[in-house]
DNA sequence: AAATATAATGAACACTGTTTATTAAATCCA
DNA sequence: TGGATTTAATAAACAGTGTTCATTATATTT
């Protein structure tokens, strides 16, 4: 009985085309601009289609997202290459400042809009970021485990190494860096430097 | 001619009725459920008597924003009040938390959400939060001045003190902190102790 | 080939921000 | 004071949003 399993191959290969159909106008176009019918019109489906496989749009944003850290994460094992850890982490920080750089779009799903980290609600919750994520933790645990920076507690040690990265990328996404009189050609130095910065400053 | 005069003042209490609706209704329900035609039903006026005082939904939110700053400022005041300057640092950096935590709503429109920073092109267009930046600028400052943290650059000090919490806040308002297995119980612990590590990493 | 199950859609609903023509009210001027 | 004029407020509409549902077209099964 071949029929049900081409059916459903069909069936993911329907997903596979909005998911695609919208990360693209994701990149291109920003989250704003993305509506179920413009993701409609880009496959040449009617809008009702896509909730024959998605039941709200919350529920493909979530697939999207998943994409989206999964090439964070495949981003990361392209530039995080070093065998010292310190020099690792340094590669980890300044390829995500890369990656949100490149792809603010992205960052922006991800990381700030609310939709829909906070709505879905099943067991596998946080599988989307573990992956990234999960290599930030290693890149810096391994630093804490050699005595490397000034921390002892390696979840301390991960969420601050992230929030402050995050927090720079996310005030200057929102041009709220701004309101320290700075122009624009400047900010990204000011946010290198800074996080070189930190990243000299936690070193024991 | 007195006319001329009240009218003005009129629009004055009619923009105000519309910036205290707007406010109340953010702080009690968020962001999202705010709309025009809710704001109008609120003051009892008609949604496009709202356009007759705002040319748009982004100039109101830039009003509420401006008022929102305004509180975090008076927070400051009110809970900044050590002379010495390291102790002034962490009764700042502390009731900034404070302030995101009982305000989610309103840091959410201050500093994360997209409207209205982006959008609004005025000359004076960071008057919003130069009061609060600049208690967040002087308190660094007079660190650095004495030679009291590890920065030697005011700006980048200042920069990375407020990243760092921001992206612990945001990262905690967006429910992305969640990605390290953490309970909710814990990450305003976490977030503390954080804060904290980092104030004592940048000590001299 | 007829009956049944599946897939796709057009049209509608309730919402959003915003504009415009119309009505109501206040002000000005003779 | 009474009529003309300016100002204020609104109802209705437009184009957009996410979403649902009855209807139509297409496959599959019997």
């Amino acid at each position: 009985m071949g029929i049900t399993e081409r059916k459903e191959r069909e069936k993911a290969e329907m997903r596979r085309r909005i998911v695609d159909a919208a990360i693209d106008m994701f990149v291109a176009e920003g989250y704003e601009k993305v509506s179920i019918r413009n993701i409609a019109d880009k496959i040449e489906y009617s809008p009702a289609t896509i909730y024959l496989y998605y039941k709200d749009k919350d529920e493909l944003l979530y697939d999207v997202q998943a994409e989206a850290f999964q090439r964070l994460a495949d981003h990361f094992r392209t530039h995080v290459v070093s065998e010292d850890p310190l020099e690792r982490l340094h590669q980890l920080v300044m390829s995500y400042l890369d990656f949100a750089r490149e792809y603010e779009e992205l960052y922006d799903l991800m990381f700030i809009i609310k939709a829909p980290m906070n709505t879905v609600e099943n067991e596998d919750k946080w599988d989307n970021g573990e992956d990234a994520f999960g290599q930030l933790r290693d890149t810096v645990g391994a630093c804490v485990e050699k005595g490397l920076i000034r921390f002892t507690d390696h979840m301390i040690a991960t969420l601050s190494v992230w929030a402050f990265a995050h927090g720079f990328i996310s005030l200057n996404l929102r041009c709220r860096i701004n309101i320290a009189e700075l122009n624009e050609e400047n900010i990204p130095i000011i946010m290198r430097q800074s996080v070189q910065h930190y990243l000299d400053t936690i070193k024991v």
